[in-house]
DNA sequence: TCTGGGGTCCTAGGACCC
DNA sequence: TCTGGGGTCCTAGGACCC
């Protein structure tokens, strides 16, 4: 009937993870105001410190509003390999527990210890083994959510951060969700928080109360979702692998430009960055989608499909600025991104015509190059080697080094 | 001095095919 | 001899998450 181990879920979450390793690597930024961020003028915080969230600092919120909130705020520009080499241990310690790891984001993951026990003991042990092995061999705090389901650990692990761990025991569902604000609810965001609000809903529990067609009408789909977890039912499963769905690389402008030249040298840079993203993940794209921003804070996109997928920059990169003229610049842009989506695996058999014509020749000679490129940026920096076309503009490359 | 960058999933309309 | 109806692909945009 029951399953043995009804609290089998656990969310752990780490603590202010950006910020917290910046502390953790320069002794100095311990116990003050620190966030993680670029400090230029549209920077945004990535990560705040305890110390600086007093002040009422958060993630993504503007740096120059952050400043004006504190002022004696630490400003360290993000370390993201560092970040990503800490979170594999993270993902290491997990692993060691339970193959049912999911990660979920850099700083957060899902795990199923059921059957675990003989080895591990009960989930909440586990818990307290995992936050301590993860303090002891990395010097990071992280809470932990323990539940019946991801839903409700995801939420329990927000509950007492940091440092948390936080069970909820299933006679205690019911009492949790009629307590639990609705925009605290993972998947409602400001949008439905209006929707939910107009309808009178400030908690999941009320949500009980309407009938599912009216939730559904209000919320297409997830108005069935909503309804589950307002019952605290969630039937999703911790899956260890997942596929790479697209990747992209964007970037926004210190100051807005219409300067088609200048965007073009953006592109290329961001080209060879999906490109070389791509090749790591083994996966070619058919789908190039094109963002950009306008002064309006409107984003828009243009995609092209084509006929085969592509891993080279150089295809990526004609396809963007394709998409770029083939809509027309009307006025200046704050940001613009490349994207590439529809994936496919590089076994995949790709789409031949019946002769090498020269596009494919020509596409294997641009791979090859990119190659290269990817080689010597590991090797010696991603600064010490870019396109021609890179430099004489005031691209990415073009930039003046600081002294 | 408004609002990063990297993702996921959903929706809706049009084209196209059988 | 007005308007079928699914299924799939493509495109654009929106909401949301960390």
């Amino acid at each position: 009937m029951a399953s043995p181990t009804l609290l089998h879920i656990l969310h752990i979450d780490m603590d202010a993870f950006f910020a917290s390793v910046e502390q953790l690597d320069n002794p100095a930024l311990r116990g003050q105001c620190v966030i993680v961020g670029a400090d230029s003028r549209r920077g945004v915080v990535a990560a705040a410190s305890y110390e600086a969230r007093r002040f009422g600092i958060h993630s993504a919120m503007p740096v120059y509003q952050a400043k004006k909130k504190c002022a004696q705020l630490i400003i360290v520009p993000p370390r993201r390999r560092r970040y990503a080499e800490l979170s594999g241990r993270v993902m290491d310690i997990l692993g060691k527990y339970s193959p049912l790891v999911e990660p979920v984001s850099i700083d957060e993951a899902y795990m199923d210890v059921e059957g675990c026990d003989r080895l591990h003991g009960p989930p909440v042990i586990i818990a307290k083994s995992i936050k301590s092995t993860i303090l002891r061999e990395l010097g990071l705090t992280c809470s932990i959510g323990v539940a019946s389901n991801k839903f409700l650990a995801k939420v329990a692990s927000d509950m007492n951060k940091p440092d948390g761990l936080t069970l909820i025991e299933p006679e205690k569902v019911n009492a949790f969700i009629d307590n639990l604000p609705i925009a605290k609810v993972p998947g409602v965001g400001p949008q439905a928080c209006r929707i939910l609000s107009a309808m009178g809903i400030s908690f999941l529990g009320q949500v009980r109360r309407f009938p599912l067609p009216l939730l559904v009408g209000k919320l297409g789909r997830f108005g069935n979702r909503l309804a589950d977890l307002s019952n605290g039912h969630d039937d999703s499963v911790v899956s260890p692998c997942h596929d790479v769905k697209s990747v992209s690389n964007e970037t926004t402008f210190e100051a807005d430009t219409a300067d088609r030249t200048l965007i073009a040298s953006y592109l290329l840079a961001q080209a060879q960055s999906v490109a070389s993203t791509l090749h790591r993940n083994d996966v070619r794209a058919r789908t190039i989608p094109l963002k950009t921003r306008t002064s309006d804070f409107q984003r828009h996109t243009r995609s092209r499909t084509l006929p085969e997928a592509v891993q080279d920059s150089t295809a990526i990169y004609e396809a963007a600025l394709e998409l770029l003229d083939q809509g027309g610049l009307k006025g200046p842009i704050r940001l613009v991104g490349i994207a590439a989506g529809n994936l496919q695996t590089v076994r995949q058999p790709v789409q031949c015509g019946l002769f090498p014509d020269e596009r494919e020749a020509r596409q294997g000679k641009w791979e090859k190059i990119d190659r290269v490129v990817d080689a010597i940026a590991g090797r010696f920096g991603s600064d010490q080697i870019a396109r021609a076309g890179l430099h004489h503009t005031d691209g990415p490359f073009g930039r003046k080094k600081k002294k």
